[in-house]
DNA sequence: TAACTGTATTAATCAAATTAATACACTAAA
DNA sequence: TTTAGTGTATTAATTTGATTAATACAGTTA
């Protein structure tokens, strides 16, 4: 399920931060359901439970999950969080677009990156 | 010519290295020209002098910049470099798709952007 | 020679991430 | 009620990487 990348310098409480995210908006883990305990992936990783701790404070903090003293760590509904990723992604297209015209790239050739994505994924519907 | 964020996780000499691409990209550097001798920049921007070293000695190594012991640091012809930033560029545009697509975004608002940033930027010649 | 340049090395310092070791509170089931 | 799970909190130690500090050495130029 979590796959930790060692040479990645971001710290490994924000890979496992990441890769929920990317689980839970993927609808990969379903709202309401359990993630594994503090101490379970933990183990599972060969890591310290506080930097698991950590993660999971941060998933709170920005949304994604609730905790329940006793019981665990659930899936949170997160339909403004998808919201709050699309504004990130819009705004990561606008520095790559300005990256490309300082390159002096056409804008023909972002076109076709993105329709080629497009065609070979076909749209979801909500 | 850099400015320093020390809220920015990156490592300094990080920082700086990239200025350098984009000042040397843009043009604004010309190729043979010098830069900074390391410790004059270090005292402009209050920081040690090997921590400008260790930004130089990665712009040397990514064949930004070469060095002549005992005269200074210069830019190289980096026509290569551009190519390769383009590359870096035209990934990042791919995932950037990839994710707008995931997120269920139309594309059309990826098409928007970009055409915004490019009537905004003009284009230059090469 | 003097004053610049770059380069290299070693040790000290600092900050952030991570680990370690506990303790405490709640839940659920035997 | 006891046991074994769960989350949470706290403090200290450790580790790692970045940065600083202090030097030394070598080449260039006036």
């Amino acid at each position: 399920m979590i796959i930790l990348d060692y040479r990645d310098r971001r710290p490994i409480y924000e890979q496992i931060v990441e890769r929920f995210q990317e689980l839970m908006m993927s609808g990969a883990m379903e709202e309401n359901s359990q993630l594994p305990s503090v101490r379970s992936l933990a183990m599972d990783l060969s890591i310290n439970p506080n930097t698991i701790q950590r993660a999971y404070a941060e998933l709170e903090r920005q949304g994604y999950i609730y905790s329940v003293k006793g019981k665990g760590n659930f899936v949170a509904d997160n339909g403004h969080i998808k919201d709050s990723k699309r504004e990130a992604v819009l705004k990561r297209q606008e520095e790559t677009a300005k990256e490309a015209l300082f390159l002096q790239l056409e804008k023909e050739k972002l076109y076709n990156i993105i329709d080629e994505i497009y065609s070979r994924g076909g749209m979801r519907d909500d």
